[in-house]
DNA sequence: ACATTCGCTTGCAACGATGCAACGGTAGCG
DNA sequence: CGCTACCGTTGCATCGTTGCAAGCGAATGT
């Protein structure tokens, strides 16, 4: 069938049906140069041979893969691994084949990342994380192949995201309504610029209405939180003197940690404690979660982000780097309730 | 910098730092042959053009791209998306790209999946599923490229899996020493081979003490669960006449759902009823869901099925497909305690 | 002084596919 | 009858790298 476990080659079968490589190369891209009787001859000798065409020989020709890279921080945070999901689904249906990396926010591999995709010509790059160091990365890229952040932004690329300031705000005016007077927000000891959005909205709607929110480092699930840079027990936020009852977290990932640390301490929600989070991951509907959180609209941030991403590769848009903004929604569910 | 937004080839620096081409690809790829005066001219004209290697020409030339693949069914199960991010990780070690891609277990992706990474010369597939159709997946690959199946299994490739038939024994004994008489077993209307086995397992030890469990069909979350091929109702199932006390879901995903649906009509889990699942998710241990489960030894199968595959990629395997088995642990939480 | 060795560098032929100019042959047209 | 138009097919150059044999000064041995 093949000889000696190599792969066989267009010549292979040009050989076998008797016609050029040329031929077969036209064949192959379904040219429509190619004689009918001819064309069969060849099909049936790529079938006997089981010829698959090298995309390595076709992308080095044409100066680039029909690949695009995915850059992501963490797959395992599941909002990030659905948008990845998305994307490759999304590029799939124009025959694009995907690569893959994550950083976990790490610039030493946010730079091998771009450096490996770089050197494999990708047709394009999709971040589905912010940088840590972005003006590196900008220079590596530097106008050589486009880019796109999905859920996050760069004024150098393409970018695709939501008011982030708008969803913090929802969230103040939220918690606000309900009552709440006492408030903080929980996030990364090194917040990116998505939570720093966030929190920027949460305050600035708090300060509104004259409140001066609690600002809270965390990074669950191995971390102390720290107030003022100073570790402090969740007991003492949560039930001590200058105890908070409605919280805010960066992402859903957190928020649904900060209602385990609320289980633990036996503090009921929203009974004690509001929490909100940010993403509308799919587990926060389940009834035994039931988080309120700012939804993000994922399959239309990803929809738009490619769609952005092939019009740079088709050569189609050439103007200065755009970003486009989708609207976030405020999902009230049972984590959040009035103070006690 | 770059002329013209192209990118810079090994002969661009050759005559920058007047030199032969080969002499620079010796510089590039660290040969102790060039002179340090010479490396180091060679090394100034690379910084100055932003050179980067083209690994499309340098695979095309090995026959084999720097690659694996990854196919998988659905990077939004936690449990695969986290495999997945495992497996990139741990090839990333050895300086493998990756290449991704998700079948939904359509037997169509699944081949186009496959067509892909051929086409793209991978090293080597590691399949984070069963396959819908093994056979023609087999005869495509036919020991063209090194496989390895992780966390799935066929017999004509490298396998690393857990002894199912063990796991689904392990909860059935669970729920009989806890005193259960009144089984089921939940999982998908076309279940993967994992999922029989798991049932194999289940059923066996029940009938080893009496018992005989009910099979239930149900993909949540859209669909009706059917038994005997008959839709019914969960509150039928859970409350009704013929009702279990006992249910072995499938894996996780399908287990936190019933939690879902048991919440739903008001059924204390696990005072009215028990949940046990399979793969121990990372959000099986939060309180609020606290699913008993068996736990599969994620780290271990990847490394185990990343060392396979490098071996057989190395050539330092050329044996038989070998299975290997790693052991499972059944995680006792708190969705399960004795009947009511 | 000449041969031999050494250290470093260079040309050249691949790798597999593609795009294009050019081929001989037939047909259409004035 | 000669001109162009078109048809299916073919060679050939090309993409960026690598591996290998050969080249070439300079240093060493006798």
């Amino acid at each position: 069938m093949e000889r000696g476990g190599r792969h066989p080659t267009l010549g292979d079968v040009a050989q076998l049906a008797a016609v050029s490589p040329s031929t077969v190369s036209n064949v192959v891209r379904g040219s429509d140069v190619v004689a009918t009787r001819t064309r069969r001859r060849v099909q049936a000798a790529i079938e006997e041979l089981g010829y698959r065409p090298n995309a390595l020989a076709r992308s080095l020709l044409q100066g680039r893969a029909t690949t695009i890279g995915i850059i992501a921080r963490d797959l395992a945070n599941p909002f990030i691994a659905e948008m990845a999901a998305l994307v490759e689904r999304e590029v799939a249906r124009f025959g694009f084949a995907t690569m893959l990396c994550a950083t976990e926010g790490d610039r030493d591999r946010e730079d091998q990342a771009v450096g490996l995709m770089l050197e494999n010509r990708v047709s394009g790059l999709v971040f589905l994380t912010f940088l840590a160091e972005p003006s590196r990365i900008g220079r590596q890229i530097n106008g050589q192949i486009p880019a796109v952040f999905v859920a996050a932004e760069e004024p150098w690329a393409d970018s695709v995201t939501v008011d982030e300031r708008r969803g913090g705000r929802l969230v103040a005016q939220h918690l606000i309504a309900l009552g709440h007077r006492l408030l903080a927000f929980v996030g990364p000891r090194e917040p990116d610029r998505a939570d720093a959005r966030r929190l920027e909205g949460f305050l600035r709607a708090a300060a509104d209405a004259g409140l001066e929110p609690k600002v809270i480092a965390w990074d669950p699930p191995d971390g102390d939180p720290t107030l003022d840079g100073h570790v402090v027990d969740w007991r003492e936020i949560l039930q001590g003197s200058g105890r908070v009852t409605g919280v805010f977290a960066a992402n859903d990932f957190a928020a649904i940690d900060l209602l385990d640390v609320a289980d633990a301490l036996a503090i009921p929600v929203p009974g004690a404690l509001s929490v909100v989070g940010f993403d509308d991951v799919d587990m926060a509907r389940l009834r035994r979660i039931n988080l309120t959180t700012v939804s993000q609209p994922r399959k239309t941030l990803v929809r738009l982000g490619v769609e952005a991403l092939l019009g740079r590769i088709e050569g189609r848009i050439e103007d200065e780097p755009h970003v486009t903004l989708a609207s976030v929604t405020l999902r009230v569910r049972g984590s959040s309730g009035p103070p006690p």
